[in-house]
RNA sequence: GCGGAUGUGGCGGAACUGGCAGACGCGCUAGACUUAGGAUCUAGUGGAUAACAUCCUUGAGGGUUCGAGUCCCUCCGUCCGCACCA
């Protein structure tokens, strides 16, 4: 390859980084007159390299960054890695390196990565959330949490992951599997701490709506893992036992159908009401097998129903009626109350049920103007009617009688209405080394304390050894472990468990603001500064876990006065995946293209411009060769314009001689791209299009160059629209800019100019084209002076020749115009 | 099953509130410059056709309109999320 005219993107690019480096180019403060602006890209898990996904995220956001920096916004743009997790640990495992080494070298080739892809972040700002500056803040947070009453600790059946040996929260289990090794997860009774999130489900259901700079998909999966659902509880009683069984039903207009009772196989009552009977070791079978059943099977819809009745019965309170009670597979635990009344006529899962085992179905609810037989059903009728079979409510409309008869449940004792969520609450416990340890120890005498305020960190031990079970490896410290109650002052022992890491991602984004202080996780001035976060960049994959998870801490600090936010991210853009061949770049399939190839053989502008240029930024991106090669073909171009016109940067303009066509008409191209380029980042961020109009403009110049005779030339037009071009490309290719900016005479970084603006009369078109339609069909374009009046262009497009064999034999029915655009003929046969 | 997105040349993708479909880039074809070209430049490039005339063309089929990629209805494909939630 001839390298001659080609420029020198390795030279250029490391100067250029070292210069803003050596400079503090991108050093922001907190508070100065212009307005600030907070633009954050999801911080990275240090993995150990840069992939494709982070190079498009980081693209994404720099460009976002620089252009709210020209348009005159002091701008936050910081970058962190969120450094605690489980790859360390395995690495420790399976390498013998320790997990805080390993950590720290994949930060430090990483950081070396995002300098070389030259991002414009504030480098003092940086985060890690395994070192104890940071970690110390995350056990404090922990502390609000328990001090709030907000962190509590139970027994309670709990995901466990048998290849990560830990456990997990429900959020990170996705149809049955681990949502970080894709191994099933099965089900343990273990003691662990929990955040109490359903105490701020409704705050985080009602707040969505806050978010209309979210996407709409996002905001959907948030509300539907939430879950909301207002209904009713009813008791039904049992009789010989003091408590009843209860049962959450969002149709309490349905009562009068229930027909049976189901208990799911981990209820405590299944046990004690068969317990002496005959079927006894029958069902304890059955429940059994139901236990081991994993939770894909158990979960999946199209698993056959199967049950057992106990043969004891309890009474619809209602009626009075003994209801037959079962135990079945579909009746979930962790829903509800885990009980469920049945009424087949009116709901599917019921009516399944209830033919297999030969229960009776019986209508309660009437659909209009016809009459419902339940032995002519082939499924359940769950649509609205009007109340039957239904004692004093029969009649009712069935929204009504849901009202009614809640009323009358609670009136009478037997029930009240009940809103039950999907959420649960957020495990936090794991049994693993690298997190932040739980600050809280254990005294026989006085029970769960917290480690108080002064004595934080709580420092994980660096002498470890990786024996993975279901207890912490911090268990194995005797140093760590034994310690002394902070209240009597006797032998006590530490909590060994350490805490989920998106803990830790829950409140990085206010330790930016403030990231070197030491008295507190962030000062609430600093924090009023920033928050929230005005754009928020990164993958969907984060829809549920992460972002519900920063929105529960955001309102947990809000309500305990340390913030003024309600919600941590205003506008959120997930950007899409990169893939290649089709599918998404992985190591598996063999379709993998690492950015440091693409650093060395183009440089960091041509992949940041193909990036951008292939794709909108929500949208998937299919990787391509060839596109690179025409990014780079494109800033060659560019730098090839710019150096062959150095001439031109000492012209003056020339205000007298009015200018001649080709150099009107160059200037309302630069101008037209300022607009169009202008528009399109600002709107929806689509940098694509930008980068066509660049193009394009790039395309008109040397047009111009090309055309005009040298003599003819106007530098002083030339050198507005480089000039122009430059400053527009500067936020997408970076380094060529700036190099350019300063060959050709400028002083400063061309990252401190304005974002150009455009001169509105130079956008002024002289002459339009007119589409001639006839009958809506294209027959004729018109080049018409733009002053025309529309008379003189419909007489022009009633008589043009190309028109006018259209029209022959016809009539014209009326003539269509829209102004400066389009003329449409409108035909009827002659009579 | 429910919810969401999406379907446009050989490819990635444009087309704001209904108004020239295919911007820009890739690829391809021809030419120029060259010892050479996988550099660069110029021209062309949705399909049919001998045609600069004509017709067809935005997943399929209907509809509204002077005019539909865009609005409405009925389907189909692909991707994603949720999935026995009582």
């Amino acid at each position: 390859m001839a390298h001659e005219d080609q420029y020198d993107f390795k030279t250029i690019e490391r100067k250029w980084q070292e210069i803003w480096e050596r400079e503090n180019v991108y050093s922001v403060p907190n508070r100065c007159d212009k307005p600030n602006y907070y633009v954050l890209e999801m911080f990275p898990y240090p993995s150990g390299a840069l992939h494709m996904g982070h190079i498009r995220n980081y693209a994404i956001g720099d460009v976002v960054a620089r252009i709210k920096t020209m348009k005159g916004f002091n701008v936050l743009h910081p970058m962190g890695w969120d450094a605690f997790g489980l790859p360390a640990e395995n690495a420790a495992i399976q390498r013998g390196i320790h997990p805080a080494v390993w950590t720290k070298n994949n930060i430090a080739k990483m950081r070396d990565q995002q300098k070389r892809l030259g991002t414009s972040y504030d480098w003092e700002r940086e985060v890690t959330t395994c070192n104890p500056d940071y970690y110390k803040w995350t056990e404090w947070m922990f502390l609000l949490m328990y001090k709030r009453g907000l962190a509590y600790k139970k027994t309670a059946p709990v995901n466990w992951c048998p290849t990560c040996q830990t456990v997990l929260a429900n959020e990170q289990v996705s149809e049955g599997v681990c949502w970080r090794c894709g191994k099933d997860v099965i089900k343990k009774d273990l003691e662990q701490w929990f955040f109490r999130t359903t105490a701020y489900a409704d705050r985080l259901l009602d707040d969505l709506k806050l978010l209309q700079g979210w996407p709409e998909r996002v905001r959907i999966m948030q509300e539907h893992w939430i879950g909301k659902s207002v209904g009713a509880d009813v008791t039904f009683t049992l009789p010989g036992h003091k408590e009843g069984i209860t049962v959450f039903t969002t149709r309490p207009d349905t009562l009068y159908g229930v027909s049976f009772m189901v208990l799911a196989p981990e209820h405590p009552l299944v046990a004690e009401l068969i317990k002496g009977s005959e079927r006894e070791q029958e069902v304890l079978d059955f429940v059994e097998k139901c236990r081991r059943e994993s939770a894909i099977v158990r979960t999946a819809a199209d698993t056959e129903k199967e049950g057992l009745p106990l043969g004891v019965y309890c009474i619809n309170p209602l009626n009075g009626e003994q209801v037959p009670i079962w135990v079945a597979n579909y009746v979930l635990m962790d829903y509800g109350t885990g009980a469920v009344m049945g009424v087949p006529a009116h709901d599917q899962r019921d009516f399944e049920f209830a033919r297999k085992y030969n229960l009776p179905i019986r209508v309660v609810i009437s659909p209009p103007e016809m009459e419902l037989r339940s032995e002519d059903m082939t499924e359940a009728y769950a649509e609205p009617g009007v109340l039957v079979n239904s004692g004093p409510f029969n009649g009712l409309a069935n929204e009504e009688a849901q009202a009614k008869i809640s009323a009358y449940l609670q009136e009478k004792g037997w029930g009240q209405p009940t809103v039950t969520y999907r959420l649960r609450d957020w495990l936090v416990s794991r049994q693993r080394y690298w997190g932040a340890p739980i600050p809280i120890i254990y005294c026989p005498e006085c029970g769960t304390v917290p480690v108080p305020e002064e004595d934080l960190p709580v420092l994980l031990p660096e002498n470890v050894t990786f024996d993975p079970g279901v207890i912490s490896p911090l268990a194995h410290v005797p140093e760590f472990v034994n310690t002394t109650c902070p209240k009597c002052g006797r032998p006590a022992r530490r909590e060994t468990d350490t805490m989920d890491t998106f803990i830790c991602s829950s409140w990085y984004f206010f330790r930016y603001t403030d990231p070197r202080n030491d008295q507190e996780p962030f000062s609430k001035d600093a924090a009023s500064a920033w928050m929230p976060v005005d754009q928020y960049i990164g993958g969907v994959e984060h829809a549920v876990m992460h972002l519900l998870y920063s929105r529960f801490f955001t309102k947990v600090l809000h309500d305990a006065g340390l913030v003024e936010a309600v919600e941590p991210f205003t506008n959120l853009l997930t950007q899409g995946m990169v893939i290649k061949d089709g599918t998404k770049m992985s190591k598996s399939k063999g379709n993998v293209v690492d950015p440091e190839e693409i650093f060395a053989k183009y440089g960091a502008d041509t992949a940041r411009l193909f990036i951008l240029f292939a794709a909108p930024p929500d949208k998937d991106l299919e990787w391509s060769d060839r596109g690179v090669e025409g990014s780079w073909r494109f800033l060659n171009r560019v730098w090839r314009l710019v150096r062959g016109h150095m001439d031109v940067f000492a012209a003056v303009a020339d205000t007298k001689t009015p200018l001649a066509r080709a150099e009107r008409d160059l200037r309302r191209k630069v101008h037209s791209t300022i607009l169009k380029v202008s528009e399109d980042v600002e709107e929806r961020f689509n940098f694509n299009t930008a980068i066509a109009a660049i193009m394009e403009l790039v395309n008109e110049i040397y047009h111009y160059v090309d055309n005009v005779a040298p003599k003819k030339q106007n530098q002083a037009i030339i050198k507005e629209a480089i000039e122009n071009l430059l400053l527009l490309l500067s936020p997408f290719a970076p380094h060529i800019t700036d190099e350019l900016w300063q060959q050709t005479g400028h002083q400063g970084s061309i990252h401190l100019e304005n974002w150009p603006k455009w001169d509105e009369a130079a956008l002024v078109a002289e002459e339009l084209t007119i589409v001639v339609q006839v009958d809506g069909r294209v027959r004729d374009r018109l080049v018409v002076p733009a002053d025309s009046s529309k008379e003189q262009v419909e007489e022009l497009a009633l008589t043009s020749p190309r028109v006018q064999p259209q029209l022959d034999g016809k009539q014209v029915a009326k003539v269509i115009t829209v102004p400066g655009k389009l003329i449409n003929i409108v035909t009827r046969e002659q009579v």
